[in-house]
DNA sequence: ATGCATTTGTTCGTATGTATC
DNA sequence: AGATACATACGAACAAATGCA
């Protein structure tokens, strides 16, 4: 009785093996970025296997953002420092597959931005809070130029905050939302009536954000920032919606 | 003067753009889920590219969790349901590529907890409640069985309140980063002394929040929400990153 | 339940454009 | 400028796996 415990196979392939295996070098640290991979030639003998099972791994790992290869490069792939890019890909795909409404991005960029503020508000240095200075002095010039340099100036303070936070989790997926709902709905904000109120208005609350985040109240820097960012979207998003919207304002 | 303005070509990998129409026509729903592809032979000819091509274009979407195929299968290959199942992959990576501390997820996780509790608190509806009480009552017949039990109950309470907080992308995280944080640390708990005073004191602090949902009262649910995941992880969160969890608590 | 046709997984050989030295 | 090594891409072939009659 009690014979061996077998477990149930699955064929797994071999391209799946390389991946596995080139994968596993990256996130321990034997292979950094940078580094080069050997040519799929030099590669095909060592996993021995041919040179299309080679490519089939390799294009996986170029999907998922580890490595790169360009022809004619005679040093063979290259491993790529870590960027959130497939991070970003497959919420982006998500967003528009699983039809991920406005206002779920919304709350969920409220959600994280107002992590970051009282974070922020308990931790940042005063080089972090100099570098906030300065992307709210930047969002004031921008918004005379257009609202694409007002953007990208309110990209920089919220990133600094992020920075301030001390957890580049958040940081990132901050990031990755933000850009996000800004390719969903930059557009409609950009031709926008009352765009130049919204961007005066923008400005002031994000004053009052910074001035909580320097006086170190973590608790109100995180409230008056979803705040900022309910004022800021909800004229976009459907009225059926912004009751969620408005639960996470306490 | 004004001539034609160019702009810089990059060459687009023959792959590459079978991938983009594929992916294309997944996110705009003329390919459903559930729905085949055409054969690789047949691809080859609709796409003018050689069988290797539509290999690596399929391995691609594979590894997005678009597609998955299998050998043999004369229908092609089956249009996958969306699964977060990419995101997850990403996540897991960069949580190991990138360093990411347990202080760093364990915060995260507090913070996507929490405002799930604040919206469910809001939103839930009774049928949605009573969920959450059968999840407690499986925690508590779970903690007489095992660790692994118990850890699986708590799940289908958070899962359950996400689910009632009605943003799924709120949902989906919660369940990616809950697991990240569990195969971190999971025997570490398992093999914990204490280990049946964190079960049954962990059970006292969900049957608060849950109070707190059933009551309607968010900012409180999501307090305690926070506070029952720090008292339950902070033991094995290193000293220096404690700060950063407290400064979530409020 | 058994073949059979088809498909995928994988291999090998070859031709072509490209980047580096 | 040329030689070399590389990636890209093609096409034919065989084995294993699958679905269907």
């Amino acid at each position: 009785m009690g014979g061996p415990r077998f477990e149930p196979v699955r064929t797994v392939r071999a391209y799946e093996r390389i991946v596995e295996q080139i994968e596993g070098a990256v996130e321990a640290g034997s292979l950094a970025p940078g580094q080069r991979l050997p040519s799929e030639r030099e590669l095909m003998v060592q996993f021995a296997v041919s040179r299309s099972t080679v490519r089939e791994a390799l294009r996986v790992l170029q999907a998922r953002g580890l490595v790169r290869s360009r022809p004619g490069d005679p040093n063979g792939a290259e491993v790529l420092p870590f960027t959130p890019a497939a991070l970003h890909k497959s919420l982006t795909t998500l967003a528009r597959v699983d039809q991920l409404s406005l206002g779920e991005l919304v709350g969920f960029r409220m959600t994280l931005d107002s992590a970051a503020n009282l974070l922020a508000a308990r931790l940042r240095t005063e080089t972090q809070l100099k570098e906030m200075d300065a992307a709210i002095a930047a969002m004031r010039t921008a918004a005379e130029i257009s609202y694409e340099a007002f953007s990208a100036a309110d990209v920089g303070f919220h990133d600094a905050v992020a920075r301030a936070s001390g957890n580049k989790l958040l940081q990132i997926c901050t990031d990755v939302v933000r850009s996000i709902v800004l390719n969903l709905i930059s557009e409609k904000i950009a031709s926008a009536p009352d765009r130049d109120a919204l961007m005066s208005q923008s400005i002031r609350h994000h004053e009052e954000v910074l001035a909580a985040v320097r006086a170190g109240d973590g608790p109100l820097a995180a409230r008056l920032s979803r705040r900022t960012m309910y004022e800021y979207y909800v004229g976009y998003v459907p009225a059926r919606e912004r009751e969620a919207l408005r639960a996470l304002l306490d």
